[in-house]
DNA sequence: CGGCGATTGTTTGGGCATCAAACAAATTCT
DNA sequence: AGAATTTGTTTGATGCCCAAACAATCGCCG
């Protein structure tokens, strides 16, 4: 499938070319890995009739395991500043999929929460989610898989330069 | 500055949020990592007075060592489409790193090439990422880093679905 | 108890990545 | 020669990201 057979002497050379360092670093590794995988979580969702990106659907596992979280709180835990979060959650209200209920403690803060029909949709999406996990993890054994989150999470703990 | 060291009894509860499924997940491993590992890169560079992209310096890698490079080929090659080169290109350029000369033997094409100061600055680049990447595989032993390089490679494989 | 500082969510503004669609110029195929 | 393809580009639409400024609200402290 690379090539057709031998028929065409040089129809399309493909000079294979030269990534130099690239094939040792770390980062190029873990970078093109990423996008890999965020496009197959894509093709999943997508082939399902879905729309969402892992992030999205991080902070919907986010607001429904603890009730009544603030957007600030939420930020943190997602790493991202707090207007960024602004519009993906307007989006996320606007789908239904969550609300933002005044803190009856605290006047400013929003409490989120799923609604039904969002909850609902996050068992749906964790389904795909791990349909999706199988296949990026088809080529690697249990015992890989979770060697690879550990060494992952040593990277991320090295990286810390915050 | 983190906090008064043991002063107020809960001045922030800081109440560790439930994340679920989510340390379950591969992806959700990779998508961590790769953050920190991209404000690791940001940090070293910037701590040196440079300012780079992990993809820009793929970018002058490629560039740098295949000559003549077409913008369609290096676009296949960073798996972008090739619009979405073109503004990077255009400031890289800007930057003096590059140049896109017309190719003689075919008058769509750009050949590219590094400037004497793109390759110069190539140079300096590559020593900083060198440090980037001792600093991200700090707590990994060098075994460990090719363990997880192949890991990473086999995930990427294992996800194609495009 | 009244004001001041801190916190929260939001808006605005700027930057950058990404794709799709349409196009002109150049090349290749028929 | 004429048609089809390739290449780089422009335009338009999303989306993520941050920083700075702001109104509303809360909490502390005099």
């Amino acid at each position: 499938m690379g090539r057709p057979p031998a028929k065409s002497p040089a129809a399309k050379p493909v000079p294979r070319l030269d990534r130099g360092v690239l094939p040792t670093l770390l980062g190029y590794a873990l970078r093109r890995a990423q996008s890999a995988v965020f496009a197959d979580f894509s093709a999943t969702f997508s082939a399902a009739g879905e729309a969402l990106t892992p992030g999205e659907f991080g902070l919907l596992v986010l607001v429904g395991r603890n009730a009544g979280l603030s957007q600030t709180a939420l930020a943190r835990a997602l790493g991202i500043d707090r207007s960024t979060l602004v519009p993906i959650l307007d989006r996320l209200q606007a789908r239904g999929l969550l609300v933002r209920r005044r803190s009856p403690s605290d006047g400013r803060m929003h409490a989120l929460a799923l609604t039904s029909s969002g909850g609902e949709a996050l068992a749906r999406f964790t389904g795909l989610v791990k349909t999706h996990e199988r296949r990026i993890g088809s080529r690697l054994s249990a015992a890989e898989t979770r060697t690879l989150i550990g060494l992952l999470e040593k990277v991320r703990l090295g990286a810390r330069s915050l």
